[in-house]
DNA sequence: CTGTATTGTCAGTTTAGACTGACGAAACTG
DNA sequence: CAGTTTCGTCAGTCTAAACTGACAATACAG
């Protein structure tokens, strides 16, 4: 019978990996780890049951691998510690509702990557503006034309940080009906 | 009147540069090589009006590289080859309008990356659902279990693919007006 | 409070991906 | 169509990021 279990085991086995190994292209393509997607995958199928160790040799990756990557997950707001009562162990609990999941992502990656970097972008077109207010003649032609071009682009940036924050302002219930009002509202441009 | 000129370009240099610099820095969050986004800054500054080599010379980087980065940028549709007449080299073109820019580079990217891997989490779901149909007993219930929460994140797939289609079946114009309702819909989330 | 099980950290190593530069192909000129 | 300039490619090198594993810190049981 232990042949049984083990083949059940095997199957079951078999259907996580192929979850974990997409999960763990997902977050490559969203500059995320694939490591840390994996870890991720693995705890959001096992919420609340797996400790580190466990998690390292599932997943054939070093204890300190895997100690970091929950250290990031929990950064990135989407897997907490879980105590167990008369139990050691600390175990790792993954948010279940992937919109969830997502939106927090969202939110963290505007704090963290975006506004910074639309700052300093605002910073760019503000110094070029600087610049050509004081040149004169053709320089001046010349660099108001530069940042014309910088001007245009940091309002684009504006207005997609706008775009973040109607998403996050939303929650998931008007968010998906919005969108799928929006999906209805013209035919598909696949290609 | 040489240091004027100098000190003018110089200071049109600077200019450049931190914008280069901030689209670079914006290019790796979005998963593309920094270069291949400073590339596509500079080329998006002096449109049509550069080479390789100049782009190599002004970035500091080889002309391979330079090259290489040109290529992907032509592979994402947002930069095109100019000739000109009675003119050997090939100059390079960038898109001017951000929006259009933006709109195909998310096209593409649905393209090459969105849909294979969706691809395969739909295969992953239906390989547990397959796997779950034949159990039996206590296997059955258990296997059904993660069935559910990968069928659970799939279905968030499906949506989020909704969501890209209904973003490129806009043009700009509906689009950012939609956008812009959305965002005042709401007061805004900012931290 | 002590001993032990467990998690966290980080210096050193490994690996994946970016960059260079030399070479061959292509394109234009005269 | 020969000569020359410019472009594209890719094997080898380099760099930045990921991963390991030994040690330190922590937290809990008894």
């Amino acid at each position: 019978m232990a042949g049984r279990g083990d083949e059940a085991n095997e199957t079951r086995r078999e259907v996580e990996d192929r979850f974990i190994e997409v999960w763990g292209e997902i977050s490559g393509l969203w500059g995320v780890n694939k490591s840390v997607g994996r870890v991720h995958a693995v705890l959001y199928l096992h919420s609340g049951e797996l400790d580190i160790d466990t998690i390292a040799e599932r997943l054939q990756i070093s204890h300190g691998n895997a100690s970091t990557s929950i250290r990031d997950l929990m950064a990135w707001g989407v897997v907490r510690r879980v105590h167990k009562p008369g139990d050691r162990k600390t175990y790792f609990e993954a948010e279940q509702d992937p919109w969830t999941w997502f939106h927090t992502t969202i939110r963290e990656r505007r704090r963290r990557e975006i506004v910074p970097v639309m700052e300093r972008m605002h910073e760019a077109a503000g110094f070029a503006e600087g610049v050509a207010k004081v040149a004169k003649g053709g320089e001046k032609t010349e660099l108001a034309e530069l940042h014309k071009r910088i001007e245009k682009f940091a309002d684009f940036a504006h207005e997609f940080i706008d775009l973040i924050d109607a998403f996050l302002a939303m929650g998931h219930g008007r968010m998906s009906k919005a969108f799928r009002m929006m999906a209805k509202l013209l035919p598909r441009g696949r290609e």
